[in-house]
DNA sequence: TCCATTAGTTGCAAAAAGAAACTATAATGC
DNA sequence: GCATTATAGTTTCTTTTTGCAACTAATGGA
């Protein structure tokens, strides 16, 4: 009848101080880590050293560090330095995957981040693993990777799409500086899907979250093109409509 | 200048076979448990029975069962039945917090799930636990939550908004068969706002995620309702309006 | 029977989006 | 110098969607 009953509830929390027993999961963190290289989104992957799964590629991350990271998102943002060589891009927790199989060595739970950067802005780690930059197809990349980090990686580009289509959050793909011409292409390039350039340039006004670098332009093939910078770094939405314009 | 020289990056991945030292977090789950009573919004407290914090206000949960559960889902499912003896409502993964000081005990990181349901679906638990429904007021509720609870709580009443807006899940707050007025209400309540009746009503007919009870009627004063019962559980959204309508 | 009450529909004006044509500004080749 | 090509940026028009309000429908009760 009871379910839980083989589970002995209750006792898990008095051996709360019984700091032997492996009752706590080995934690990592784990990072998707993407970028636009030539008219692609492609995503950060090493090559593991050691074993389980050596010298299979995966997301870059490892364990959490209890002495020096205060937090699950300041040890994101330690490995993100130590793989990237980036302090400061757009960084969002995703989600945490824990469970009994998804290593080999025993219940395990990582916390999925995921970054956004301009290719131009990552030095990779100087360390002598090997790194990669992968190119999305679909919703993940062509090689297998360890443990479950295509599925990681799925939940990523799947959250990438949709947040695309309710926030800013791909100028942070670009360098400081860019024209409309390029955001529109970092937005098709993601959704793999052309975009209508009027209905495009009219919601990104609207949304009045870029400004315009007085004077400077872009050159290439054809009219120069305007340059513009993210305002700022707030909730505001591009695409602002939802059910409450419904409201009276 | 290297900011994680002090971190001496690379032993914790050494120490990984080394059980013993305590490099490895407290790991529990939470959930928030909203339902609607009395045109209101509320969520599920349990009152603490045990130091620290003894006889706070908190959200149910507790520290993960290795032996017990095979995934952090599953755990989240377990103390789902345990406090609210139900066994598949809405049930959605928050956001994971974890770091050195949201409890006194050390380093502990948790969880949040939130959950959906119909309050008459609710039993509460028969454990001696106290136990309380608490109506959400602005983004909290009125007393104060234990460790972060009120702001896993303000998480969740957020993203518990914000999902309204392009998905279905607010049917995981009525029972199996419901009106439409129902419905709108339950947007109104949790949105704190109006809506407009036709418009709802147009989108929630375009959605088609709703199937009609013929015959069936919920009366009331004034002129009987047309019960609705929840099609499916896919991914489909009441409110698909989105960046991918300038495809071309 | 008439009124209050709530459910559900319809019609219309305003706003937004889609689509395409248009103008603007540069480089290049003759 | 001038047509050509290429890309940036604007305008115009049509269609779709929305906000709003009035309308009809069905029930119970004074």
């Amino acid at each position: 009848m009871n379910e839980t009953a083989l589970c002995q509830p209750g006792e898990a929390e008095t051996q709360q101080r019984a700091a032997a027993l492996p009752e706590r999961p080995f934690f990592t963190v784990d990072l998707v880590i993407f970028t636009i290289r030539a008219e692609r989104l492609e995503v950060l992957l090493v090559k593991r050293a050691e074993r389980p799964r050596k010298s299979w590629w995966a997301l870059p991350g490892g364990l959490l560090d209890l002495r020096c990271d205060a937090s699950i998102e300041a040890c994101a943002v330690r490995k993100l330095v130590e793989k990237a060589g980036v302090y400061a891009p757009y960084l969002e927790q995703l989600k945490t995957y824990g469970s009994r199989d998804r290593d080999p060595r025993g219940w395990t739970a990582t916390t999925a981040y995921f970054a956004l950067m301009a290719s131009e802005r990552v030095q990779l780690g100087g360390n002598q693993e090997a790194v990669r930059w992968a190119p999305i197809r679909g919703d993940g990349v062509d090689c297998d990777l360890a443990f479950d980090h295509a599925h990681i990686l799925a939940d990523a580009v799947e959250r990438l799409r949709s947040k695309l289509e309710y926030t800013h959050i791909a100028v942070h793909l670009l360098p400081e500086e860019f024209t409309l011409p390029e955001l529109q292409r970092t937005y098709e390039i993601i959704l793999q899907q052309p975009l209508d350039k009027s209905s495009f340039r009219r919601r990104v006004a609207q949304a009045d979250l870029l400004e315009e670098i007085p004077g400077k332009l872009r050159d290439g093939p054809g009219r120069p093109a305007q340059l513009y910078r993210f305002r700022d770094y707030d909730r505001r939405t591009f695409f602002p409509r939802s059910i409450s314009r419904h409201a009276r």
